[in-house]
DNA sequence: CTCAGTGCAAAGGATTTGCATGCCG
DNA sequence: CGGCATGCAAATCCTTTGCACTGAG
């Protein structure tokens, strides 16, 4: 259960800036901070959440921003039990990682895998993926469930 | 890449009874068109094709009715790639199974694991909610792609 | 009779978009 | 200078809710 290391900050901005520009996207202060903010945290984060962190950023600023960093594959997006939005860095720029999610608050929380069941989960997905004629860019592994406060 | 094999119609509708009535809810006329509808499919549906499949179907009442089913652990709600919440029948009512998603049409496909592999994954994922603390009620897991359709 | 279930229409709320302005290149 | 990024506010659209009616028990 020890949350997944994280990438010098140098390396995900040069990341980033290039996955932007190889979008036709610039790199500007706006996205620069997205992108810092969840550098800083160790789970996925809701707009509001965002909002909250980054003073005077217009909320349809954060969206904007954020569809931008998604489709540029520097973002990405986490559907929880709640409503609501959650963001986190895309796959490279974060260690590959899963989600537990408590289905009574919504909170999402960063778990990684035993490499060996990651290793043989990611070779069975590859032929599932091929005996059914889909081109697969990732996966998603969610524990539901119940969270310590809200037991 | 067999298809989940589908319980029995009768043992569907016994079960789905029973979890109702443990809810404190009833199994109306409504419900029932609602489960035997996902019974008849063999991946999740969006709202709208359900209304389409079920003539004289009121907007809200799907809406209503599944939440119902839902808080009953009759059927589940998927969150796929689009906007669109899709629903589909819970565990027991369904073999165990996973979802290839489409990340350009948003289309959900179902799919099983190698048995062997599940096995693993399972008995992994007890161990991470364990040491994290965290009671876990069930598992998703997701492939992310773009179907043939769409390539 | 009573109360939950249903339809219709209006409300709600996260997310998106139009438009004017400001800044980077 | 030109075009994209940004703020503000209005518009969108899936989903939820209020209310009156109907049907099951």
């Amino acid at each position: 259960m020890a949350p997944p290391t994280t990438p010098e900050l140098v390396d995900v901005h040069r990341t980033a800036a290039e996955r932007l520009q190889a979008d036709g996207q610039r790199f500007t202060g706006g996205r620069r901070t997205l992108v810092d903010t969840l550098v800083r945290t160790d789970r996925p984060l809701t707009i509001a959440e965002i909002l909250a962190r980054v003073d005077g950023l217009a909320q349809s600023s954060a969206y904007r921003n954020l569809a931008v960093l998604e489709r540029a594959g520097v973002v990405r997006r986490v559907v929880g039990a709640d409503e609501f939005a959650r963001f986190e860095l895309a796959e490279g720029l974060t260690e590959h990682h899963h989600h537990l999610i408590c289905s009574a608050c919504g909170q999402v929380v960063d778990f990684a895998l035993d490499p060996e069941v990651e290793v043989a989960l990611e070779s069975a997905l590859g032929r599932v993926a091929h005996d059914g004629g889909f081109t697969v860019e990732s996966h998603r592994l969610d524990l539901l469930g119940v969270c310590d406060a809200c037991a």
